[in-house]
DNA sequence: TTGCTCCTCACGTCACGTGAGGTGGC
DNA sequence: TTGCTCCTCACGTCACGTGAGGTGGC
């Protein structure tokens, strides 16, 4: 969705990786692993990033760091998000029916787990933070004692 | 606070793993750091773990899985919170009251930044999970044109 | 032409996984 | 005594970190 520019959206290496806080060595590794190629290359081999290169680094790092997925699962998920945007594209409209349906109910059935996962995540983190908060209140009442019994 | 029996509460490695949903490898390895060492060991050099052993267990899995911290600022935390039990023991009734107070002060400290941190984490999964859900609103839209389309 | 950024090996690290080969406990 | 579980090496793996030594682009 970002500009449909000249493609004169050309990011280097080291600036892509600073945007999604990230090193080169990481872009690196996730081309090596198929995961996120540059848009293309300098003759002399340097690489060279677009806009959507950038969200798709940044997608991965949110599925990574919030959801705990590995490089694998990730690559997956992203493949089947990759399908249902193509659904949306003129040289698609050629696929039959039935398998526009079949991409359809593998790209539900992922956003419903995902969505369970979440849940299941939000859930613990809400009970850790009342734990957090009910030590807080026992650390208060120590500071107190202390406070009333040093008078300092 | 589980019971104070007759340290008749010997659990074998392989029972406090499957408890915790880890392998026997990752108590050997949290050993070795000085993470988690069993109660005891038999003379044969089996380790034999008490119940408190897996509560700790489980706090460091927390730690780690939930808030994504690594084993050594995990370590510190425990740290910090074993300082902060120490603190109702007899024992330590002989330390100064600036030092319980420097102890409460650091064991403060620890919860204001992890329940920012949680914070933090709750606000991204919630959109995290907002994204979700505007997605599998799309997807049932399509689904649903879909079936006008092929009549199926 | 001078820096700064980039390149490709390639070895190191963290948190374990996974056998190999052997001893231990109910 | 027979299994099943445990033990200690020790090498493998995943997701990078970190130089070494060299070329590239504004």
């Amino acid at each position: 969705m970002a500009s449909m520019a000249t493609a004169k959206e050309a990011l280097r290496i080291g600036e892509v990786a600073e945007r999604a806080g990230v090193s080169a060595r990481t872009l690196r590794y996730y081309e090596e692993l198929g995961l996120l190629s540059p848009a293309g290359k300098t003759p002399g081999g340097a690489r060279r990033y677009a806009e959507g290169d950038v969200a798709r680094l940044l997608r991965i790092r949110e599925l990574q760091e919030l959801m705990g997925f590995d490089l694998e699962e990730i690559a997956s998920i992203l493949a089947a998000e990759d399908r249902m945007s193509d659904l949306r594209q003129e040289w698609f409209a050629q696929e039959t029916a039935a398998r526009k349906a079949e991409i359809l109910a593998e790209v539900v059935e992922i956003n419903e787990r995902m969505q369970a996962q979440v849940r299941r995540k939000l859930d613990r983190l809400q009970s850790f933070l009342g734990d957090l908060q009910a030590k807080a209140d026992l650390y208060a009442e120590r500071q107190a004692e202390l406070g009333a019994t040093v008078q300092s």
